[in-house]
DNA sequence: TAGCATACATACGACCATGTATGTATCTCG
DNA sequence: CGAGATACATACATGGTCGTATGTATGCTA
């Protein structure tokens, strides 16, 4: 067995170790990052949060910004496995962007959703390597939506309307918007969330709420 | 004729110079805020854009916090001027809502409309004079939503659903985040943001994007 | 026009957070 | 079991920003 993962119970070793540590020093910066923003972020907060002391940050992560970054591909691995992936698996362009808008309104529900939102309100338009990483997964994310938006227009499902990137671009505003306000209050922040994607989409929303009726 | 208010062209009186520093502060805070947030502000650079040093700053406001709350109010103030007022004359609840959600993105297209979303991310959840200060103004919008939203549905415009508030938190998220997302990005800015409301409040969303067309 | 008030600039002190250097205890392995 | 590596704590140096105290020139008023 590799040492990395002793049994549990046993005597943790080095590895698994810092593992631990990194792990909770990046949760506890989520957070942090979710509720205070990059700027504010005191990193002997963070520290203390996970119970050690600026030392271990500083022992696992170059600085502030290192951090950072860590904090942002984290949250974004998280998404894509709790909400991009499953949201894959539809067959519908329209319903792979409801199921999206479902999955992202449960994942808010916990605090480390608006990580995210809280680093882009600060870094969009810096040149800053934060603001940058944050903008690539926006793109990325983008430009699922762009394509889905035109499958669904080909197939009939979506009406036509403004360009496919301007739709896209207010649907995940509109979608983060949404999740955030209404963050941890379910079961109405999976429906609103959807009428909302729904709305900028086009679709006509009586039909949605209904969680299992689908789109004709 | 009051000494505030000399003949344009003349030498600018004591009081009105005053006014005019204090608007170019004003301004170039806004703008600041809106991009850097509170914490990452630099109020020598607030002052160099404004054309002034920091000095100027402490004559006019007491201190930063200061600053940011008479930003907030004059934001506010104009945001009612702009969009809050001009909707109230709509006579359908749900035609004035719509009627925000147009207006809410005409004004966006300034930056500085990003102030209020900005400082929320920052301060919500703390116990701060200008997170209270931007909860109140929320507040205040949310119950004239909830109003309308009753208001609607009581007249069958809006179908049933969710709680009214938790409608209304909904609609603000999607409208502020729709707005901050399309920045700029006229026509169809105001399109898209009236659909997502609408979509949030279930309505058919399908005769939204023509501007004229009235629900019946 | 003399003298006070106002509008603003300059200069200074203090604090707070970051990053780094150093110290210490525990783990690993020959 | 002993030496090096690892995980983390402590101590210190640095820089940047706020707030304030002081200086100066221009506008007002008697």
């Amino acid at each position: 067995m590799s040492p990395t993962s002793a049994p549990a119970g046993a005597r943790p070793t080095q590895a698994e170790r810092r593992a631990r540590s990194r792990s909770a020093l990046l949760e506890s910066a989520a957070r942090g990052l979710s509720r205070y923003g990059y700027g504010n972020l005191v990193l002997e907060d963070v520290a203390r949060e996970a119970g050690f002391t600026r030392g271990a940050l500083y022992h696992q992560f170059k600085h502030k910004e290192d951090l950072a970054l860590a904090v942002i591909r984290w949250v974004y691995e998280s998404w894509m496995r709790e909400v991009g992936e499953p949201a894959a698996h539809e067959t519908e362009p329209v319903e792979e962007l409801l199921a999206l808008a479902r999955g992202h309104a449960v994942f808010c529900r916990r605090d480390i959703a608006r990580v995210v939102m809280a680093l882009r309100m600060e870094f969009t338009g810096q040149d800053h390597a934060i603001g940058r990483e944050i903008e690539q997964i926006t793109e990325t994310l983008l430009k699922r939506c762009v394509r889905l938006i035109n499958a669904g227009r080909k197939k009939g499902t979506i009406p036509p309307g403004p360009p496919a990137r301007v739709v896209a671009l207010a649907l995940q505003g509109a979608l983060e918007g949404t999740a955030i306000a209404l963050q941890g209050r379910a079961p109405h922040d999976e429906t609103l969330a959807a009428r909302a994607v729904a709305g900028v989409l086009g679709l006509d929303c009586q039909i949605i709420p209904a969680h299992k009726a689908r789109v004709a």
